[in-house]
DNA sequence: GATGAATGAGATTTCATTCAT
DNA sequence: AATGAATGAAATCTCATTCAT
């Protein structure tokens, strides 16, 4: 179809396209601005102002300023839980998938800082919708089906409840980003790969060293 | 005049403990009252209600909203260091100690619910005030110490960073008290023990399974 | 489109007058009300309950009720001068020039009571702000300067001190205004026209009898 | 009587002194606190602080706020009106009777800037209290039968209306006194001396250069 | 007299949301 | 779609005054 579009058609193709870049521009104004000030600190008009249009716009594209919040997170988690599902279905072992699943989170400090601020100080536990609890229970039932997964092939010990110990392991990535959130961890490349490692080491090696015929 | 108490020294001590205990009213009331519905969402005069005072006397006791969460923060988290550097200066090994630290903050979850609530939604990584964030820091310096001291020992692997271990187990720690006040996890006295027992498990012994042949 | 103004620009403009004219309105509420129940007493809603219009909309047009304060002063205290500097620059002997100026701050009682009712008793002295001390010096300036030219013209006796003379003058005049708007002093046309010449005839000419045999 | 009082009376008219006593001892913290911030800016707890009481006992002194106010301007107008009515009753001529309620005026400043503060910003105009405009009245009238006499002595001219000339006579004074009360005129004993040659200067002998035999 | 805790009316200001243009 | 003026509910905080002790 190199032109077969009709008058009628392209203008309407345009403004769509137009219209989904403008809310495009407005997240992603809403996640700098909730990054940089906090959800309930932010005003409409700060998000409107950082994405360039009046305020009363806003209300064309979303219905609240809370239903901003929870557009960034719905989009984002769910890419995030996309991420984490393709993990899942792949053929490694299940530490391997469980140091996978570390990587894809941990490196969204990297990738997007402001989203993750947003997303450990704002949705994680804040409970502004009370709807996000359950998407965000589906990181934890991967997570518990990786350690499940684990224990019935034998790879990870049997007695441990898989659903606290996944609990743990994303405790522990959280906590890990909060850390940088806070500037109260090393930030860097390094310290990225660091983590990794050591929240693997830590979560499935443990910190006792090991007994028996040698490491 | 026995008790050399003067006509006026008594009713002076009287009110001093009469203030206090009003003072310790209203700090209870802002923990329910957060606990139930947040710190953005609650009204100054939610608290004063829950009190049962007017709201202006708030203000004689607190000079904002803002200071009450700060105090709450304050003295239930210096009480908190303070229980947790008696473990650290105990002669227990390494290892029994971080259990007593997880004990100390797990049970929490049952000793004063709302407490922790406020602690984990609105202190934790609110980013309200940021002198608290130095408070918070005291309690992973003592984890830290303990984990050094593991490695020293030669209790716990040396490779591994001490201080990303103390932020790991903390955060499995936080996390497991995020699912109980989300109510997203199993509650009671049994789980708290389950999850005292994993938490070590975990950390401590690694989720993969100890062999003689090695992995 | 033979008037050059496009579809976007004329309702532009005209939003821009109806804006100006909305802060004209809320600045004229302001001194009815100011004049009515003075400054501290004046509730912000007052001013636009007067104004009709809702209160939070003041706060689009100012920042603070302070800044109305500000404003009427400014903006009136402007055109004053102004007024002051016409006569300044006039070609009359010096005397007349303060006939003049006499004129413009006692007519101003005639023209806009409550505007004076305003500036004698909130602004004049009352220390709100102190930005305006300096704006209000303008004023000294300027009748200083007419006395200094008098001076040096031969016009007016030498030995007495310009500035002081030109704050004499002043206060005549304004406790005049005052004794107006205290309701102290008969009011009416002929009155005012009285009080000029009697301002003129004691500053210029004194009290005492000219007498041919000398004081 | 050297001892003659009876234990009961001791006590009483001590009482009695030492509550005279902390009566004058607010008022005397309220003129400095009033000076300092202006009425409406001043808690009633700044002057009992100032006063080194408690606030609640102001109360048993005065009615409240405002009476303290209009408590510091009876009693100090009250002596001012006794001595201007002193020089009223003197033999002097009226030019001189004049200089020396001009004298009385200005150098009040001298003895008490916080007073003539107080007076200048928060009585003179301000119109807290309508009662005292009765008795700020009765200055206005002392000088205007000095002005009379003098007319009817045939050493003022008698085509002026003395009302209005006693409010000019007053209105330099005070506009002095705002002067110094604000900063913009420069201030100390040999200013007071010269404001007091000036304002007599001018108003009894005018700006204008006498013309005919001399001066 | 003296204290200061307690009250509560009330004032300013903010800001999400609506709506006429 | 786009603007930003307009609304008004609501929240924090102040402080004169009262009153139990």
């Amino acid at each position: 179809m190199t032109d077969g579009s009709t008058a009628q058609e392209r203008p309407t193709r345009d403004r769509q396209a137009a219209s989904e870049e403008k809310r495009r521009l407005i997240l992603d104004a809403a996640v700098r601005v909730f990054a940089r000030s906090g959800y309930h600190t932010s005003r409409v008009s700060d998000i409107a102002e950082e994405a360039g249009i009046a305020h009363g716009l806003l209300y064309h594209y979303f219905s609240s300023k809370e239903e901003v919040l929870a557009t960034v997170f719905r989009e984002n988690w769910g890419e995030l839980l996309g991420r984490l599902a393709h993990v899942e279905s792949s053929n490694e072992p299940a530490d391997e998938q469980l140091r996978g699943m570390a990587k894809i989170l941990l490196r969204s400090w990297r990738n997007d800082p402001d989203l993750v601020r947003v997303m450990v100080r704002e949705v994680a536990r804040s409970s502004h919708l009370n709807d996000q609890i359950e998407e965000i229970g589906a990181a934890f039932s991967t997570i518990q089906r990786v350690v499940e997964r684990g224990q019935a092939e034998g790879v990870f010990r049997p007695d441990l409840d898989p659903r606290l110990a996944s609990w743990i392991f994303y405790g522990g990535l959280e906590e890990i980003l909060t850390g940088w959130v806070l500037g109260q961890l090393p930030d860097g490349d390094e310290e990225v790969a660091r983590a990794e490692r050591t929240i693997i080491d830590v979560v499935c090696g443990g910190l006792t060293v090991r007994g028996g015929s040698g490491s």
